[in-house]
DNA sequence: AGGCTAACGCAATCCGAGTTGCCTTAGCAA
DNA sequence: TTGCTAAGGCAACTCGGATTGCGTTAGCCT
């Protein structure tokens, strides 16, 4: 493979450097907040890159150089994003807890923002993006079974045959809403959720 | 406004014609189907009005005027595609009727065609398709309510303070599994959404 | 059948995204 | 500091999608 400038005798690592601080830093982050900018005005269909670059006060060609394919650039935003929105509520009842993920949910699917970034992200069928999400709903899957399994603990709740379906139930709903349906998601629903998936955690049949 | 040719007297309306029949239906027809099949291949980011020129064997012109921006198209494909995928199961039991309409559901989000063109609606903003869904999900909802309707007259389960969430339970979590959970949408997978929405149905306390 | 004109087709043109080669700037290590 | 070289910037170029003007075809009405 490589034709590197290497001594004979492999010892010395000549120069291997990447620079990662300074300014390959700031321009960094300075092309990703100019594209969460335009992918809340025009959206990912229509990025281009040149206004990035404008707007991030960054050469076209450094953006294609760092990120080949607009899908990486998105990729990388999206990870960065997304990473901070697990939260794992344990506010001693399975109640309390379930409205409280309920309320994140709805609040992260309801701003504008986020929710046209998780458009352009459904909207990909890139590998990439299938082992992106799938390896973030296993973190969210795992949340749910603990949470579902400290209320088993308590004692609120029967042993569930499925666990994450009970957080499934409020979730699920709460997607469709957001995304198709645009149906109601304040207070009241977002309760009426959480009773519906207490009911099912309660009436189960066991397996 | 108008400097149209119209002669003073308004009473005969002077050649108001719209040609909809003949060539013009060959080619919005051919048009239409080229649009599937390129949304198939290449996605709706990447769609070529060219490309679909080609195969459609049109002048790139005529699309241009007939659809002046990509997603009047997209909404055209939509509607005609989505118009058919209403159906309202009445097989005397309401067991039967969600396994039906979860099989059904599944099946469309499960077919790669139909996926990757509700994908592409989805990513969009506009406020057609805002009015087009929200209309689609309206008769939905009363082909929901119907359905349960019958289930409580035939005593199968108790009257139902909001008869959409029984149905809302099955088709959400299809949804949310469908797109972005990649989560299980076989024949056990249906029947234990089914049983949970009956579940819910049952137990629920009258409001 | 005849004529009016909506709708289509063709070709030239415009425009902007994406690409390439080369030069300049500035991290980082010695 | 000094020097090496990754990483960024600049400008010219390519390519294909979008647009426009005008001539041609073929619905539809009388």
């Amino acid at each position: 493979m490589g034709a590197m400038t290497a001594d004979s005798t492999d010892a010395r690592p000549t120069y291997q450097g990447v620079r990662t601080g300074g300014r390959s830093a700031r321009v960094r982050s300075a092309v990703l907040a100019a594209t969460v900018d335009e992918l809340r005005t025009v959206g990912y269909a229509d990025l281009s890159i040149p206004r990035i670059a404008k707007a991030a006060d960054v050469a076209v060609t450094t953006i294609y150089r760092r990120w080949p394919h607009k899908s990486q650039l998105l990729g990388e935003v999206v990870s960065t994003v997304v990473a901070a929105s697990v939260l794992e509520p344990d506010l001693g009842s399975i109640e309390d807890d379930l409205m409280a993920l309920a309320r994140s949910v709805a609040a992260v699917l309801t701003e504008p923002t986020m929710l046209m970034l998780l458009r352009s992200v459904l909207s990909l069928t890139n590998d990439e993006f299938h082992e992106l999400t799938t390896r973030h709903w296993h973190e969210r899957h795992a949340v749910a079974t603990r949470m579902v399994g400290r209320a088993v603990d308590r004692g609120e709740i029967p042993p569930q045959p499925d666990p994450k379906r009970v957080v499934e139930t409020v979730t699920a709903a709460i997607w469709l809403r957001a995304f198709v349906t645009h149906g109601a998601l304040d207070e009241p629903a977002l309760r009426g959720l959480v009773d519906d998936a207490l009911i099912i955690a309660r009436h189960r049949p066991a397996s």
